[in-house]
DNA sequence: TTATGTTCTTCTCATATCGAGATGAACTCA
DNA sequence: TGAGTTCATCTCGATATGAGAAGAACATAA
């Protein structure tokens, strides 16, 4: 085909005989947030085999490329991996609301011990859903505070966390949380957070937990009544007032906007600047 | 290892024979972005094979996944997919000063009509290079206006355009266009497309290129000034004036933020919200 | 029941930022 | 030399933001 046919001898082959290539695999790998009591999680699997044995890992697994099964797209596959692993989608589509974005993908050599594995890595952000039961591979799966990982902002735990990650993924998580932060502030996806219904304290909890900082509430309140198309009124109202009380705070639910406008931007940026 | 070794065969087969699991390739294709005579162009190359031959694409290949060659980093292969096929880096270095980010991965089945290939996408910020020179696959490579490529919001390229582009590469692109566009408001990057020293008419230029819009040159002026760290004066003047009159501007380098705060809005944004 | 403290929601006010326009000086080109 | 263009700065009204205050509604404990 190509007029010199052994100039690049990598492209030609490949396209004649796959299995005579480099042997690389692909995996998905899922980062999936959400918020319980007032703090921010992630699912996480033990690992029931080697390598990283009984460490904790992200949930993931193999894309089925064509083979001997049909051919998956990689969010299925980033869907199709959080069912296994945590038997999430079984109790009655509980994944139909989450919002799954890619994160990036992850491919330095030696990064699996096995062999070289180029992992695609997505983003979930869930409301809250019920604890998980492990499947497939894992031994083990639960939602796990962010805050008892000790990541550090180079990607890595800090020394004496008790629950270590397997492979690079805490690196992974580290940016899965630097995404869903920015996001925060130019999209209306915290209200992927909540239910179908919530109030305006609700969605600045949310903000709360994922920044890490106390908000304003006055300033929050204006604010997302003041951006258009974040949230629109239900007319009703909640049936109880706060845990530690103040009055019935109004209902809301999200709007049409895809983007914020303007941004809703957090207070403590100076330091990530330069 | 596992205590039902066959509970999940896939997982089981790829710890122990990679050749035996499905076979799917993994290549990188680059975006690589300039401003020439005040437009904003894409590198592309003429494909020299099937399939596809004589349409344009990315420049891009397979990457180096460690079988009989060593293993290569995904930015690496990027990087010398780039050299390549166009000629670029023998030239004394002229890809040191790109900046290059990774912009996403796409891997639906079919997308490659040879097999299933996992694509990872890049995106480089370039400032005004030489023409590049074909090499590898390439029957031809040249900095195309991307204007001229006919592409809509939705990905695909407008009926009646005379170039072409392969496979998915119209997607991508339009991916990468959107991500350049988002970039040059919150981080300096569009730095990245001047050369050493520049002036804010040129800045203002890139913005304009990428933006396809006008800029207020008064407020603009203000606001590049006013952001802490985005550009540091030289003390120095430009030796000659605007190409059609004006005074001699002043020259700035880019400064140490690696955020814009506050950023640098576009303003025709009221229609992408919703 | 009453008292106390918390929270929701809406204000106010000073400050910062933004869009649009105007101005004068410096420069190119005819 | 004159006309037109551009750089750089300024003004002004409109809009957005941060910080604080205040009243009403509610939970909880005495």
């Amino acid at each position: 085909m190509s007029p010199e046919p052994m100039r690049d001898e990598s492209a030609f082959l490949a396209s004649y005989d796959p299995r005579a290539y480099d042997p690389v695999a692909v995996t998905v790998d899922v980062v999936a947030l959400t918020i319980r009591d007032d703090a921010l999680h992630v699912l996480l699997v033990r690992r029931g085999g080697a390598p990283f044995e009984g460490m904790w890992a992200l949930p993931g697994g193999f894309v089925h490329a064509g083979g001997r099964r049909e051919a998956e797209d990689l969010p299925d596959a980033a869907v199709r991996e959080l069912a296994e692993e945590t038997g999430l989608s079984a109790k009655g589509g509980l994944l139909g609301r989450v919002h799954l974005e890619q994160l990036g993908t992850y491919g330095t050599p030696g990064r699996d011990p096995r062999m070289r594995i180029i992992s695609v890595a997505y983003l979930a952000f869930a409301p809250e859903l019920p604890d998980p039961e492990a499947g497939g591979d894992a031994a083990d799966a639960a939602w796990v505070p962010v805050g008892a990982l000790g990541l550090t902002e180079s990607g890595d735990q800090r020394p004496g966390t008790t629950r270590r990650l397997a492979f690079d993924h805490a690196r992974i998580l580290t940016d899965g949380l630097e995404r869903a932060r920015d996001k925060l502030e130019y999209t209306p996806l915290a209200t992927a957070f909540c239910g179908g219904e919530f109030t305006i304290p609700e969605l600045r909890a949310v903000y709360e937990a994922v920044w890490g900082e106390e908000l304003h509430a006055g300033n929050f309140h204006r604010k997302v009544l003041s951006v258009p198309g974040f949230v629109e009124s239900t007319g009703a109202t909640s049936d109880k007032g706060g845990r530690r009380g103040g009055p019935r705070p109004r209902l809301y639910r999200a709007g049409d906007a895809r983007l914020l406008h303007p941004a809703l931007l957090r207070p403590s940026r100076e330091e990530e600047i330069r």
